[in-house]
RNA sequence: CGGGGUGUAGCGUAGCCCGGUCAUCGCGCCUGCUUUGGGAGCAGGAGGUCGCAGGUUCGAAUCCUGCCACCCCGACCA
């Protein structure tokens, strides 16, 4: 946390390493990919779950919690959805460990301790939570049901990557049952609604709507949607997912209800979540060669208080004025740490919070005392202004709001400059070499073309987005009629 | 699982080709004094199975063999 860093423009987890999270257990690699997240990313989560939650709360979903262990004869159930996750899953064998004789000191898994049916460690909950569904639903009387978890969950995944696909993650899965077809599509787009929402006004990420591919669509649903983020490095991100899938779980669970109209129907299903990749996404849109740069909707804390002293009389002094100013400040909720550690020197700790990313610091030396003045600076644009004390409170609420403002305004010119329009393969591969970004085009909506251009350039198609415009068009690959475009990207 | 690379103190590294006061340097850590408006300075100090196991040799971080681990690129990633 001590050391100096001089991070390189896309090499993120250099530094985040240092202040966010660890990579991996380095005395431990058969958990590698795991994710050790550090008290102030744990807190940059726990802030983001407390916006969603009351977002999830508003309309109409409640929290609950299932198994994290699934029983094979369940996971397997839904034939689609296990074919697209049976190959990274965790499985438990056994359920007892005994000493080695062989080896004093050491133990051995138990062969008599063998389970009868393996458990799946849950790559997502659908299996276990349909399952439960089943019990809880004869009756259109029943209906809906929409319930979310905040869990963990494992995917052993070839090749991890620091918060964008570790092998455990925190995340929030909604699960959702429905009497009609009509009222899980509507469901399935409000929360997609509800995840842009989010990640435009608390992370200020720009993002597009849009539904998936056949191809790239969740193993097991008819239609998903999703918000799609463009990351710095011109390498698109996708943030969040809303899942339609339609009668597909509750005709392999057998979830069947009785109708307002006395018809015996399977029940239609949703489901949609975000992960501890959306930190990931905060800050891999936000960061400078600095470090982080929180929104102050998200931040931890949304400024910090540093005083500059000489001597314990000094420091007492400036204290009182820290303290003061933190009280007035904490009275508007604005969150407020006052730095008041002996054992480091302003220097020091102006770099460290720079690379945590505090929105705003208020520096506050004897110059002030004279003076009745404060030293602000701002961690967006690195301005440093001063203002006399009775101005702070406004000042600062003030400012909060514009950073805010100012650094969703930055990331969507950014990703609005990063948008091309192309019509022919020769600028599509161009395009994606020299600027990256998204690339909209047409396509001809097969499966092969779409296939031949991930193969040949490495991008695929992000989404279709929702407020697309009808246009007909030539298929950027294979010529043949179209008549909207997508947005190709290289992604994460 | 293929192709390439790397393993030396908490972290980053030099040394390896050509075996012999070689275990180097920086950061960090500890102690003391001076410092404090942008990552402090000086002085002193602690910290090492040189990835592991064999072999060659009077002598191995260095050469040979085997193994292990990690990184990058591919395959894979709803």
């Amino acid at each position: 946390m001590s050391n100096k860093l001089t991070p390189r423009e896309t090499d993120y987890s250099k530094w985040y390493n240092e202040i966010v999270v660890q990579a991996d257990l380095a005395e431990n690699s058969a958990i590698r990919g795991c994710m050790i997240i550090k008290p102030y990313g744990y807190a940059i989560w726990e802030k983001m779950q407390a916006e969603l939650d009351k977002m999830f709360k508003a309309t109409g979903h409640e929290n609950a919690y299932f198994p994290l262990f699934v029983p094979k004869s369940l996971f397997e159930a839904e034939e689609k959805n296990a074919e697209g996750f049976a190959k990274e899953c965790a499985v438990v064998t056994h359920y007892r460990l005994k000493n080695d004789e062989d080896k004093p000191g050491k133990l051995k898994v138990d062969p008599k301790a063998k389970l009868e049916e393996e458990l799946v460690v849950r790559p997502t909950s659908e299996a276990v939570i349909w399952n439960t569904y089943k019990s809880w639903i004869q009756s259109y009387r029943d209906l809906p049901i929409l319930i979310n978890q905040w869990a963990n969950v494992v995917r052993w995944e070839m090749r991890t990557r620091l918060f964008l696909r570790t092998s455990e993650f925190l995340w929030q899965e909604g699960h959702t049952a429905h009497a009609t077809k009509q009222e899980a599509i509507e469901e399935t787009k409000l929360m997609n609604q509800v995840y842009a929402d989010f990640v435009e006004n608390f992370m200020a990420i720009p993002v597009i709507q849009g539904t998936k591919t056949s191809s790239e669509r969740f193993a097991g649903a008819e239609e998903t949607y999703c918000i799609e983020a463009l990351m710095q490095d011109g390498k698109a991100l996708q943030a969040g997912t809303s899942h339609f899938l339609g009668q597909n779980f509750a005709k392999a669970f057998d979830v069947k209800f009785t109708s307002d109209k006395g018809s015996l129907d399977y029940v239609w299903a949703t489901s949609w979540g975000v992960s501890t990749r959306l930190i990931g996404a905060l800050i891999m849109t936000h960061s400078d060669n600095k470090g982080l740069v929180l929104p102050p909707n998200l931040a931890p804390y949304q400024v910090v208080i540093v005083p500059i002293y000489k001597g314990a009389e000094q420091q007492k002094q400036i204290a009182q004025v820290a303290l003061k100013i933190k009280l007035l400040l904490e009275e508007k909720n604005i969150r407020v740490k006052f730095d008041n550690r002996d054992k480091f020197k302003p220097g020091f700790k102006f770099n460290e919070y720079e690379l945590k990313g505090v929105p705003i610091r208020i520096a506050i030396g004897p110059n002030d005392l004279k003076k009745g003045s404060v030293e602000i600076a701002r961690r967006d644009n690195l301005s440093k202004t001063v203002i006399s004390q009775e101005e702070v409170v406004n000042y600062i609420d003030l400012h909060l709001k514009e950073i805010q403002l100012a650094l969703f305004d930055k990331a969507k010119s950014f990703r609005e400059q990063k948008i091309t329009t192309v019509d022919n393969f020769e600028d599509f591969k161009k395009i994606l070499d020299k600027k990256g970004g998204f690339i909209s085009a047409h396509w001809d909506g097969t499966e092969l073309t779409e296939q031949a251009i991930k193969k040949e350039t490495k991008a695929t198609i992000r989404c279709i987005p929702l407020d697309f415009k009808e246009e007909s068009g030539k298929c950027v690959y294979s010529g043949k009629d179209s008549n909207r475009r997508v947005l190709f990207a290289r992604a994460y």
